[in-house]
DNA sequence: TCTGGGGTCCTAGGACCC
DNA sequence: TCTGGGGTCCTAGGACCC
């Protein structure tokens, strides 16, 4: 059987995990720069809108007596990674889907069996780390999604853990989830389907193989089986990223070449951090610039590089993006965002030597070295020259907790009489 | 003043190879 | 009169997910 496991409203139930007076209080977590909402607590989902842009709801949360927070990713991903470790005990195989979110296999157990290992996690994730969780299993992933959507939905009659165990059951379910509600159906698909009267999911499983092939590509064609309690869509084993990039708005438009180059060097650099912390390598980057999407102005640039080898020095790899970044710049436009991803990405074990044209291995000394620095004595303590020296781009962050778990000097102190 | 960021997978079409 | 077949790699774009 497959199941997931889903926190509920995961980055309210982090903040509110270390500050038990707000059980109960709705809470929302922001964005970056504290744009937008991005996590509601369920007290909080009456009175904000998912995505609803925080400068305008300022009124709502005072009135309603909404926390808000700003996001504490080293908070997130700790706890994160604390609930996969506790999940990993008591299933077959994990597979870490996102950062709130894991599917799990049971090899040979009863639907009986599989609820009661379901409620162990539920239990042992609230009694460890005070994170409620929703547990749905089933014979495939789309299946165990949709029993996840059931406890959601009804959480006391579930006690946070459902599972689709019996062929009566799985019709039930089916008949039950609109559409738009399957996981893998998004707003462009669903909007297709309900054009052909599909309703419900199990109006979807009707449709003939060869319809959805032809409309809904292979991936719906795989979904269909899931949902028909074939398992189709693989478990997926835990792989090194494909894509790494680090993107960001800027506060304010800029126009300006020079400072634009200093904020894209620091997300080159950023982005080859995180490329020699998973000890890969990538050979091409893609750089892009546009303008404000909410404005009058509508303009993207970007382009690729290749680097002609594979590397992970953060010299190279920003000396090729700036390189690419003047190549596409054009004068006279306000610049929003801009953002670096690095492709394809190999694993620096399998390093293909270049017969001419290899890097200078003078690089990896020096990035090793640095690394170790930035570690040891806080991040971005050492920068490449280009990079943003005098000037710092502040993210906005008014509602920051503290680094709970990952962070001595931000270690609560507990009193006990 | 202010509107997020980071990923995956698939398809189609072009260029090329034998 | 007729004009093969099978394949790879790359890129751009679209759809989705959290």
């Amino acid at each position: 059987m497959y199941g997931i496991v889903d926190c509920n409203s995961f980055y309210a139930s982090c903040e509110r995990a270390f500050r038990p007076n707000l059980i109960g209080k709705p809470i929302v977590v922001l964005s970056n720069n504290d744009g937008c909402v991005i996590a509601r607590s369920k007290e909080a989902k009456p009175y904000v809108k998912m995505g609803a842009v925080a400068f305008k709801s300022k009124d709502d949360f005072r009135k309603h007596g909404v926390y808000v927070f700003s996001s504490n990713y080293a908070l997130y991903g700790d706890m994160s990674s604390r609930v996969m470790t506790i999940i990993s005990k008591y299933v077959d195989d994990i597979e870490p889907y996102s950062i709130d979110e894991a599917f799990f296999k049971l090899e040979n157990v009863s639907a009986q069996e599989a609820e009661l290992i379901g409620k162990q996690i539920q239990k042992e994730v609230m009694q460890q780390l005070g994170l409620p969780v929703s547990v749905g299993i089933a014979a495939s992933k789309a299946l165990a999604k949709l029993a996840n959507n059931i406890v959601k939905t009804y959480p006391e009659q579930t006690k946070n853990v459902y599972v689709i165990g019996t062929e009566e059951k799985r019709l039930k379910a089916l008949k039950w989830t609109p559409i738009y509600d399957v996981w893998g159906i998004g707003r462009k698909l669903s909007k297709k389907l309900q054009d052909m009267n599909v309703e419900k999911a199990y109006d979807f499983t009707l449709l003939s193989d060869e319809l959805v092939r032809s409309k809904f590509s292979i991936v719906g064609l795989r979904l269909k089986h899931d949902l028909e309690g074939k398992p189709t869509i693989g478990f997926e084993e835990v792989h090194d990223k494909y894509m790494i990039a680090t993107t960001r708005s800027f506060p304010n438009v800029i126009s300006d070449l020079k400072e634009i180059e200093e904020r894209v060097a620091t997300f080159a650099n950023s982005c080859a951090e995180k490329l020699r912390k998973q000890k890969s390598e990538c050979a091409g980057a893609y750089v892009f610039l546009r303008s404000n999407r909410f404005g009058k102005e509508h303009i993207k640039l970007g382009g690729m590089v290749h680097f002609g080898f594979a590397t992970s020095s953060s010299i190279t790899i920003t000396k090729g993006v700036l390189e690419k970044l003047r190549e596409i710049f054009k004068e006279g436009h306000t610049y929003k965002k801009a953002g670096v991803i690095l492709v394809s990405i190999t694993p620096n074990s399998s390093h293909q030597i270049r017969l001419f044209g290899d890097e200078n291995p003078k690089h990896q000394l020096l990035m090793d070295t640095m690394d170790r620095l930035n570690d040891k004595m806080g991040q971005g303590k050492l920068k490449l020259a280009n990079q943003d020296i005098k000037k710092t781009w502040k993210m906005r962050q008014e509602h920051l907790s503290p680094q709970y778990t990952t962070k001595f000097s931000d270690i609560i102190t507990v009193n006990c009489k």
